[in-house]
DNA sequence: TTGCACACGTTATAGCATAACGCAATTGAT
DNA sequence: ATCAATTGCGTTATGCTATAACGTGTGCAA
């Protein structure tokens, strides 16, 4: 899939995420965009639903917040699984695709008859200069 | 570790999460127990928070839900790290330990210099029944 | 031109989680 | 025994996250 000509407010939203130095929330996202005539929550999540679909943006489950994905100009959705390592001193994310972690993943839910769509993997931690 | 003695609302709590058939909602739980007692979220959170501790439940980060672990009497922490499949029409959870999945991740975070404390697999989809 | 799809704006509401206070019971050291 | 520390508990209030439901405007194809 390639990705369409985003709109205004997506282009708003995305250029934020790329800005930021790591995952942002919803209402962070809104705040900053408040100058751009941002009022309400709405506006932020039908943008980021879209920017998801198309594969540029990340949602982290488990920190409820959204980051730029890492490979620019790239779908992201034909790198497999993406897994995450979130550092939760300083907010910076790493990302990381294995197809190895992939295979095995998707042996087990084969096994089970099971038919995914959308698999998450998160690793909170710390960062190599936040553990110091 | 050895999981304590629970107590009164750590018991009310952990035997809803036993008896249902899915994973629920912190509010949902308090919703079953009102007849016990309970009033507030506060007493359901702090309740799940030492079942969480004591790797007895599980948090399932994309669905903002708890499930009781699959492994009756056992430590789940034990088990390294615990991957799921979410059934998105009927909710039911599968639980799988995967130690190839395990050693993947964990070498490439130590690759990272990150020190990991706690990580979310979760695979969203259909059940076997739900996908026929 | 009519119908459809889509982006957008607004208001209201639903759903998830924790802060801050105070009280009661337990434990363990002195 | 008593005092201090810890832990669980109850309550009120609040904050954060996400979506429902309504209406508007625009572009495009039948």
């Amino acid at each position: 899939m390639t990705t369409p000509q985003l709109t205004k407010n997506q282009t708003l939203v995305f250029d934020v995420l790329e800005k930021a130095e790591g995952p942002l929330s919803a209402y962070t996202i809104l705040d900053k965009l408040r100058d751009h005539g941002f009022r309400a929550p709405l506006q932020v999540y039908r943008a980021l639903e879209k920017l998801l679909e198309y594969g540029v943006v990340h949602r982290l489950e488990s920190i409820n917040s959204f980051v730029a994905c890492a490979h620019p100009g790239d779908d992201c959705h034909s790198h497999g699984i993406v897994a995450f390592a979130i550092c939760e001193s300083c907010g910076q994310v790493m990302e990381f695709h294995d197809h190895e972690v992939d295979h095995r993943l998707m042996e087990w839910v084969r096994g089970q008859k099971f038919k995914p769509e959308k698999t998450t993997i998160e690793i909170r931690g710390l960062c190599e200069a936040c553990a110091a």
